[in-house]
DNA sequence: GAGCCGATATTCT
DNA sequence: GAATATCGGCTCC
């Protein structure tokens, strides 16, 4: 079991190769995370640099819990938030390989390919939304869960997407 | 393939 | 009014 209190940057690349599950509208997905970005309270870049607001409350919660927010006004991102509680520290889920539920990640997405290959089509994919926001992933009968890999995965780190803050901190972490 | 651009919620200036 | 942790459709190679 990997503890989510720690380092949002230490604990970003163990992420790469867990299992993110949803039961979301009772239909089964899964994706393998293949990608993702830590934000921690320190960093320009993040939401929580300034502060709480209703919009990202949940990264201020207890770790392990599940933090949505509406990007560009339309796409939805997720993050775990890591710990401690009241830190504001988060990691983004950029990317995952469908491993379950393919067909109903084609019918949610439209689509056949590029099914979770960046955060918005992620949560298209799996059907989260705000009304996840502040979910438990780690509790069995939460609507989406994260089943954390066994082994460490070979990753390489880079500077973070779409971020005009901090621009230059590799916290990104792509599985290779 | 690359590059431009509109959609649209929340926050900040 | 502007910016943003994006995406998909449209051009034009």
């Amino acid at each position: 079991m990997i503890a989510l209190s720690g380092d949002a940057v230490a604990i970003a690349p163990r992420l790469l190769g867990a299992r993110l599950i949803s039961s979301v509208g009772g239909l089964l997905t899964a994706v393998e995370i293949t990608e993702v970005e830590a934000y921690r309270d320190d960093d320009q870049a993040s939401h929580s640099h300034r502060g709480p607001t209703p919009a990202n409350r949940a990264m201020f919660g207890p770790p392990g819990r599940l933090h949505v927010y509406r990007s560009y006004g339309i796409h939805w991102c997720a993050n775990v938030v890591t710990g401690p509680e009241g830190s504001g520290a988060a990691i983004l889920f950029r990317a995952g390989r469908p491993l379950d539920g393919i067909d109903t990640m084609r019918m949610r997405r439209g689509r056949g390919e590029h099914l979770a290959d960046g955060p918005g089509k992620l949560c298209q994919a799996l059907g989260i939304t705000g009304i996840e926001d502040g979910v438990d992933l780690l509790a069995v009968g939460s609507p989406v869960r994260l089943q954390l890999g066994e082994v460490e995965r070979d990753y390489v780190a880079t500077p973070r997407i779409g971020i005009s803050k901090a621009v230059d901190l590799p916290w990104r972490f792509v599985a290779e």
